[in-house]
DNA sequence: ACCATACTAGGACAAGCATCCTAATATGGT
DNA sequence: ACCATATTAGGATGCTTGTCCTAGTATGGT
């Protein structure tokens, strides 16, 4: 079947550009992982641009799927936003390493002045979006449920770089910890 | 004089570190800003990696120096706390545009599993160990300090990544204001 | 004035890269 | 069975890169 070779490709280039960046990542790399020749890349993708936003937007799939699969699966904006908190501990392993995916590839995007980063930021700002809409189910006002999205989300994100500069899991406990302390207390 | 054109080299290639990223910035780019043939380069420095070297160890003499005139001009821990925090402010154009030069070097050099990444990261250890310093001033025992320690360092990276992101400079505002008042709180 | 050394320029080189090309093989509809 | 199309492999190409080499030019101490 084609579309598994594709979706296979899809799949190893969304690990390397996070464990190795976009631009460290060659077609030879990806090609070797999936176990395909270089060539036969480009039957299914034109460019390496291509691949990556095919992966952008698979993250972007996952992301929303994410977001509402958590949207059923608990019925208060607290324990929501609980959820989006403890990804740093569902990935802890994975941040210690290579830090946060969203954050590591705008980042990089960004000094690349790559023509996708545009596509790369719209998972921050889907994160922010259903951030705000807890907050507001909690009460918040417009101005303010962004406010407070925009710190959780600047928050995660500093526990991520922290903890995989100084290789260390145990700060992302920690950082969960208060964090969720910090909510009963906005709460 | 010689060393004018090596301190020139680190100074440009300083700063398109910090805006293109190490591996996006070629010898030719650098050459070009300041002014020189790349050939000549290898007068000055034998590699790639030695210029980085080269970079990281001035910006960890100048961080040093910062640490040091903060705590001499400020004469509370609180005050100089607040300090490192206004940093966001004071570079709040460029973060902005490139985040923190810290975070967004370690991030990469990770990525690349770069020899020089240890080195890199001692420009966290420097900041965590005088934030360290500073709580412990402020009565906090040992362990409770550098927690701290790297609680505030995260919100700073986590600040700057999210500023960056959604290049939003007011974030940084609200930010270093509810950390001032995070930190009145603490003290 | 002389000479060793510092400095500079620019071309040469090999390696790695994304991309393209051609040709072989598989597949699925008729 | 047949053929158009999808899929695959692997070599060719041209560009960029870091690095090296050679040969000029400046400089500073004697």
């Amino acid at each position: 079947m084609a579309s598994r070779t594709r979706d296979k490709i899809i799949d190893m280039a969304d690990n390397l550009f996070y464990q190795q960046g976009f631009e460290n990542t060659s077609f030879a790399d990806i090609a070797n992982k999936v176990g395909i020749s270089r060539g036969n890349f480009y039957h299914h993708f034109k460019s390496k641009d291509s691949i990556l936003d095919a992966v952008i937007k698979r993250r972007l799939a996952n992301t929303e799927k994410m977001l509402t699969d958590w949207h059923e699966s608990e019925n208060s904006a607290e324990a929501r936003i609980k959820c989006f908190i403890n990804i740093l501990l569902m990935n802890r392993a994975k941040i210690k390493l290579y830090g946060c995916p969203v954050g590591s590839l705008t980042t990089e995007l960004g000094k690349l002045s790559h023509p996708l980063l545009s596509d790369a930021n719209k998972v921050f700002t889907l994160f922010k979006r259903w951030l705000t809409t807890q907050f507001k189910a909690l009460g918040y006002d417009d101005v303010n449920a962004e406010d407070l999205a925009m710190q959780v989300l600047a928050r995660s994100q500093g526990a991520a770089i922290v903890a995989s500069a100084f290789h260390d899991e145990s700060f992302l406990y920690k950082e969960v910890e208060a964090f969720s302390l910090w909510l009963d207390d906005v709460n």
